[in-house]
DNA sequence: CTGAATATGTTATAATGTTTCAAATTTTTT
DNA sequence: AAAAAATTTGAAACATTATAACATATTCAG
């Protein structure tokens, strides 16, 4: 498995699914929190997809799986997921996507793309360090940052009209 | 007036909203848009708040106003002045605020502050020029960038509880 | 085992945003 | 100025995203 997966390029994305799963479950060992099956699947399902999942898309998978969960249990799966770093949550498109540096403290930076609707993650060091710095020039103190670049993923840029 | 109005700190207000509207009326004129009486006023209502307002906090005002208007009407007026660079849509909070730099071509970045409220757009061509080679250094082609800071400003680090 | 904490189920509802089609207004053309 | 075209607004219905509140079930700690 290559360093970073590109979700674009074709890979094996169960073996993607699989580590991330693996991870997540250590993870939650190491923090002792549980990853329950519910929240384990919908994992599973935010992964299964490199495109954000909307909570209702979730929902709609657990409904085919014969789970007919409202809601309140896929958003507090999220919430769960979200709290130990394990998925984000886009907010341009309030959609969830599994987390590529699980475990590792990072801010993450999502390039989106508008065509086919990917997203890639990114930790950018040099831009966290801007922002941060922009920030503290204003005397304010960060907590949280949103970054998210809407664009043209390279594949795109090349041959339009890829899903 | 300041070079920059800074929203936690006291100001004349009224000053910045006319001075806006203003600016908003030079350069609609210039660009052969027309800002008509509801999206004045929705520019307005959103200018007399430091704190981004959403669209149905819009609605409910033009409803005070005695104007009896549907989302579509606020949402598109929104449309038009996210459009004309007028107003920007912060999107992890659903709300909109107006636009500091209006008429100049700029990425906005905006410090939200957890405690009041009040959110300060800045320029910091370091971060998106930053941003941007993170971008291009993956073959992106960057198109608009949301760039959102969570934190606390200056005046609620001294001392919380403001509104 | 028992009580406390945590997690899930369930119903209802809130908050945010869009579609669609009709009517009015403004602009352009004749 | 009148007609045609384009733009803007009105209005009703609906779609999507998210949360509140309370009951039940499960897991954990002593």
């Amino acid at each position: 498995m290559p360093a970073r997966a590109i979700p674009y390029r074709p890979h094996n994305h169960d073996a993607c699914v699989s580590q991330a799963l693996d991870d997540a479950r250590r993870i939650c060992q190491r923090q002792n929190a549980r990853l329950t099956p519910i929240r384990e699947r919908v994992l599973e399902l935010i992964w299964q997809s490199h495109k954000p999942l909307g909570a209702y898309d979730v929902l709609a998978e657990l409904a085919s799986d014969g789970h007919n969960a409202a809601p309140p249990t896929v958003y507090r799966a999220l919430d769960f997921l979200q709290q130990h770093g394990l998925v984000h949550r886009i907010a341009s498109l309030n959609a969830f996507i599994g987390c590529t540096h699980a475990g590792q403290s990072h801010t993450g930076m999502f390039l989106i793309c508008r065509a086919c609707g990917n997203v890639l993650e990114l930790t950018a060091p040099s831009v966290s360090t801007e922002v941060r710095r922009a920030a503290t020039s204003e005397g304010f103190q960060a907590e949280d940052t949103t970054l998210e670049i809407a664009g043209l993923c390279p594949r795109c840029q090349a041959e339009p009209g890829h899903e």
